[in-house]
DNA sequence: TCTGGGGTCCTAGGACCC
DNA sequence: TCTGGGGTCCTAGGACCC
């Protein structure tokens, strides 16, 4: 829930922590400050890219998902480090803690930024005195940079503080528009990948300002709701709400893993299964997490990806379910070539606390069996009367499952 | 030393129902 | 007697973000 004044509008800030994973190593390791670092997996997995680079770095041509061994030619003195993740969650809650002493109106995008609505906050400042106070005591006490942008809603927050890196504090306010964001390059939009980009640019669109004031009907056109939704932004509209509730409302969780070789290894395949299944398992316990559909992510030898998923008819949470229905999966859709990647991910997912009833799909299967058993029974005592086999099922219903059962309802279901 | 791992949202076609 | 139009659910894939 966002506070709503409609005399006055909002004021948001959009906190983006510069170079995160970079700059908590250095603050760990204060030797590091000044230098070009890098944070990356290890290549002998095949893990080897650059998932965050210090700006001394990105000076030298460094870029995030660059393959390491491109990165160190362009910068030879680089400092490789692996990711200490929880590190970088236990900086992330302090910053967040910090930003939770403002205001309770915080939606947290990621690890490293989030959204903050202060409007109604003027006892502690204006706006610009509140972010510079903010950014000065997550320097001071956590020694990080971060970069903060201030405007009337979410989107202009998010492009302001992108605006000046690292330690910048930006203000984009509507009447900035022509001279901020409209003479920047359209790829710069967030929201417009790659993808968008070249699209965008085909129909003479090079600039966030040509966005702004483009036919909104061609538009449409070629990029559906979502190309009314970029225009709208593009002209600084964006009304939706900083939400803190965002972070708890989850779909899915999942686990992939590229394999340290391409493989058609059986058992190697089914190793991964059980340790995704198990990191999968964790975090939904950990979130106190049931989900009702499971999806399998293969990407083979070629980086070709399939996915393929199966909706279920109840709730689970355990490994061993997760793993009954991956296994049909993969069986059903694996074309036998190698495999580079597989993943696996929980989908449809809701806190326990919020469904009404509880059931693994061992229990549900269970239970749709033993109502198929009674129905039997029920039904051939009507049409029968006291036959002694439909006598002897009846009395022994509710006994652990036995083979005379089994047997009977086989014969019920022909 | 070619390209990780965690997500969200949207689209589009087919099945199915009325 | 040869064929409408919505609506919803499910599945697969793609674009995008950090």
């Amino acid at each position: 829930m966002s506070q709503w004044s409609p005399k006055k509008g909002r004021v948001i800030f959009h906190v983006d922590m510069n170079s995160f994973y970079a700059s908590v190593e250095t603050a760990y390791n204060p030797e590091l400050k000044g230098r070009p670092v890098a944070i990356a997996g290890n290549p002998e997995e095949r893990k080897g890219i650059v998932v965050t680079s210090s700006y001394e770095a990105r000076a030298k041509g460094v870029k995030t998902t660059m393959p390491l061994g491109q990165a160190k030619k362009l910068c030879p003195e680089l400092i490789v480090l692996r990711p200490n993740f929880d590190r970088y969650r236990t900086a992330s809650k302090e910053i967040f803690q910090m930003l939770a002493e403002i205001t309770p109106y915080i939606q947290p995008v990621s690890i490293d930024e989030g959204y903050m609505d202060i409007t109604g906050t003027e006892q502690h400042g204006s706006p610009v005195e509140v972010a510079q106070n903010l950014q000065q005591r997550i320097h001071d006490e956590l020694d990080l940079p971060c970069s903060i942008g201030i405007a009337p809603n979410k989107f202009l927050a998010k492009m302001a503080s992108d605006m000046q890196k690292p330690m910048g504090i930006t203000i984009l306010r509507k009447r900035d528009l022509h001279e901020k964001l409209w003479p920047l390059p359209i790829e710069e939009m967030h929201g417009v990948g790659s993808k968008t980009a070249d699209k965008l640019r085909s129909i003479d669109i090079a600039t966030i300002g040509d966005l702004a004031a483009s036919d909104s009907y061609q538009l449409k056109q070629i990029f559906g709701i979502n190309g009314e939704r970029l225009q709208n932004k593009a002209n600084g509209a964006d009304m939706s709400p900083v939400d803190p509730e965002a972070v708890h409302e989850f779909k899915s969780i999942g686990s992939s893993q590229t394999l340290a070789e391409d493989t058609t290894d059986e058992a190697a395949i089914r190793n991964l299964m059980h340790e995704l299944a198990e990191n999968v398992e964790r975090r939904m316990k950990r979130k106190q997490a049931v989900g009702k559909s499971v999806q399998i992510t293969i990407r083979y030898h070629d980086r070709q990806t399939i996915t393929r998923s199966q909706k279920l008819p109840q709730f689970i949470e355990h490994k061993e379910d997760i793993l009954h229905v991956v296994n049909e999966l993969f069986r059903k859709h694996w074309n036998l070539e190698p495999i580079r990647l597989l993943g696996i991910t929980v989908q449809d997912v809701d806190e326990k606390q919020n469904i009404g009833k509880q059931l693994d799909l061992f229990t549900y299967e269970q239970e749709a069996e033993n109502e198929t058993l009674y129905e039997a029974i029920d039904y051939l005592s009507q049409k029968y009367g006291k036959n002694p086999f439909i006598q002897m099922a009846s009395e022994r219903k509710d006994e652990p499952r036995t083979s005379f059962q089994k047997d009977f309802l086989d014969d019920y279901k022909h």
